[in-house]
DNA sequence: TGCCAGGCCGGGT
DNA sequence: ACCCGGCATGGC
């Protein structure tokens, strides 16, 4: 077995099922996934509730709300007046894409190559949050990669300090089967890990539940 | 109190 | 091609 099917074993066992990104609609991931670049859940639920409350959380509404009235809403996820410009961005290329229709369904129904490089257009949409989109919104087997998941596999020496964020996922990708289902726990699993045992700037893992699977624990 | 959180862009070397 | 400042709130 390949370790990095070890380690979500490993993983899976000890922090058990994540459950990632329950959202309500295929919109609010994808919201969320903009508002959460660089910023802690928790302010970013706050920003979706209040979006919810003032009945935004639409394609025709978003659309038609003003960038600095999005902004007020998103305040609570910071950098609001950047992701509010970030969340039209997005909003005018998928309008385009569903206009027909009004569902994201359509959207999603393109090829993953595609509708990758779509979301990369986009300004504000770099590749965690592409990826992400992909994910948890769209369904499409795609590996994540974040801070976390850079700081995991440097620290087990499975990449240098210059690979890159397409190393890195196919490192993964190449790995495991692409299943939609694996790659939401792994990479939410890999988030826990990190939150739990190895912050930025705190290197301690001696409580790691990889303990003695993985070189460097 | 300062540091951190599920990044990305743009300008300078 | 890298490096770095800027963006900003809320929690511990």
């Amino acid at each position: 077995m390949h370790r990095l099917q070890a380690a979500y074993h490993n993983l899976f066992d000890y922090f058990g099922p994540q459950h990632w990104w329950p959202g309500d609609t295929t919109l609010e991931i994808l919201v969320g996934a903009v508002l959460t670049q660089n910023t802690n859940w928790a302010n970013v639920s706050k920003a979706i509730a209040n979006l919810k409350q003032e009945g935004v959380l639409s394609l025709e509404a978003l659309s038609v709300l003003p960038a600095d009235q999005l902004a007020e809403m998103i305040r609570p996820s910071g950098y609001f007046n950047l992701k509010a410009q970030r969340l039209k961005n997005l909003l005018t290329v998928l309008g385009e894409e569903v206009a027909a229709t009004d569902s994201l369904a359509d959207f999603f129904s393109q090829d993953l190559f595609s509708l990758r490089e779509k979301l990369l257009s986009v300004k504000g949409i770099g590749p965690e949050t592409a990826d992400s989109i992909l994910l948890y919104a769209g369904q499409k087997p795609i590996f994540v990669v974040d801070t976390y998941t850079y700081r995991f596999l440097s620290r087990h020496g499975l990449v240098g300090e210059e690979s890159s964020y397409e190393e890195m996922q196919e490192l993964f990708m190449a790995a495991l089967p692409a299943e939609v289902g694996l790659y939401n726990e792994y990479h939410a699993l890999l988030v826990c890990l990190g939150k739990e045992f190895c912050k930025k700037n705190d290197p301690r893992c001696e409580a790691c539940p990889l303990q003695g699977d993985l070189p460097g624990h």
